[in-house]
DNA sequence: CACCTTCCCTAACAAGTGTTTGGTAGATTA
DNA sequence: TAATCTACCAAACACTTGTTAGGGAAGGTG
């Protein structure tokens, strides 16, 4: 990262003049180019990802992206605050809705494969820099996002297992990390119309999870 | 990668001289640094480990690197080739081993979760930059360790449905991804010393797999 | 027509990259 | 003591990196 633009933010604002940046680009190329973006990131890994590279993808020249964006961190940040709205949205509803237990769960999962089907690069990428990322003051959300997570994950874990629903001879942080990672890594090999619809995966899913792979004795 | 170093594989053999390259590192400094090389690796991913914060983390400079090794790749490649070769051995002596399907699983999850426990950061620089490497040729051997690893693993699932131990309303190739995910994984958040053993966590991970977290009705 | 806006290009920059070359302190061997 | 070997340092190299500055073509608007 070259250049340490010391200049303490400065952008635009001309000490009083028009509120609005002197260029305005169209939020649909915005996104068109985010979503190119988000494909190569996952692809290649963010690091390895140089922005000559989006830019050769996207038809274009290097410089031209920093009409639509300030920086490659930037493009990054969009892509995974974008990704971790649209998720909490779709949480929110399930955990907000009187279900017991076991179809918390049921909903969760079936809505966390909706969500790899919709942001498959996001969740990508999340789940290989998210871990660096959060060290740095500019990904703080992560954080707090994981944390809401473990804990709607926990909760409902555990009043599954205070209900009777779930077995109560587990390692309950374990039985979160094994869900979590089940579904997640999910998006690694998942391609969007390779015969298996978001929700089927999730039946067979469930099945394994709450069932197991065994024959019944 | 600057120097494109045209010179064709350039390297000792002075056209029928000794048969040793000039200089002679000692094997126990070579393992020392690779495992420095291979926590850097694990933690900040490995395009974004300059050779600097190697050396800096092994308390030399970065041109002393190449007296041990002769690019970053090399020290890669010999990382993930040591880990895959300790992975082999333990793999094929369970494999050879006349366990009955249900057996075989348990005794290969159970290697796995020591495997994790041996090279912590290889795993988890396996799972993370595997998916780029193959591409290259340099790399070819992780294309047949994978293909390996999944023979293994359908192999066993099959066996397990023919005899009736495991169920079979099940996709298998899911099934199979659904265990082999669940256990690499852990390779993200586990820590040694940290409570539980090895064989504690395969136990626990192979009772969710096997009888799912579900209360039996 | 002139004017403005949108979008991209050309060309460069400074810092960071992996790597090489030559040298040298210290131990080991002859 | 001299020669040799091991393991490192110091300094540079060629190249890549993210980013910037200025310019210009196309299209719409007054």
């Amino acid at each position: 990262m070259p250049k340490q633009n010391q200049s303490s933010d400065t952008r635009e604002k001309p000490a009083g003049g028009k509120k609005k940046p002197p260029v305005t680009p169209s939020p649909e190329r915005r996104g068109e180019l985010l979503r190119i973006a988000a494909d190569v990131f996952a692809e290649q890994g963010y690091n390895a990802t140089t922005v000559r590279k989006i830019a050769d993808a996207a038809g274009m020249l290097a410089g031209s992206l920093y009409y639509h964006f300030d920086s490659k961190e930037s493009m990054l940040e969009e892509i995974l605050r974008t990704f971790l709205t649209e998720l909490w949205d779709g949480y929110d509803s399930v955990l907000s809705a009187p279900l017991g237990p076991r179809e918390t769960l049921e909903a969760l999962v079936t809505e966390s494969f909706r969500e790899i089907d919709r942001h498959r690069s996001a969740v990508a990428i999340y789940q290989k820099e998210s871990k660096h990322l959060v060290a740095q003051t500019r990904f703080e959300y992560l954080v707090e996002s994981q944390q809401r997570f473990e804990k709607a994950w926990l909760t409902t874990l555990e009043r599954g297992v205070t209900d009777g629903v779930f077995r109560a001879d587990l390692d309950i942080r374990l039985a979160y990390r094994f869900v979590r990672d089940t579904v997640w890594v999910a998006a690694s090999w998942y391609r969007p119309g390779g015969g298996h619809s978001p929700e089927e995966i999730a039946r067979q899913y469930l099945s394994m999870v709450l069932d197991g792979i065994s024959v019944r004795t």
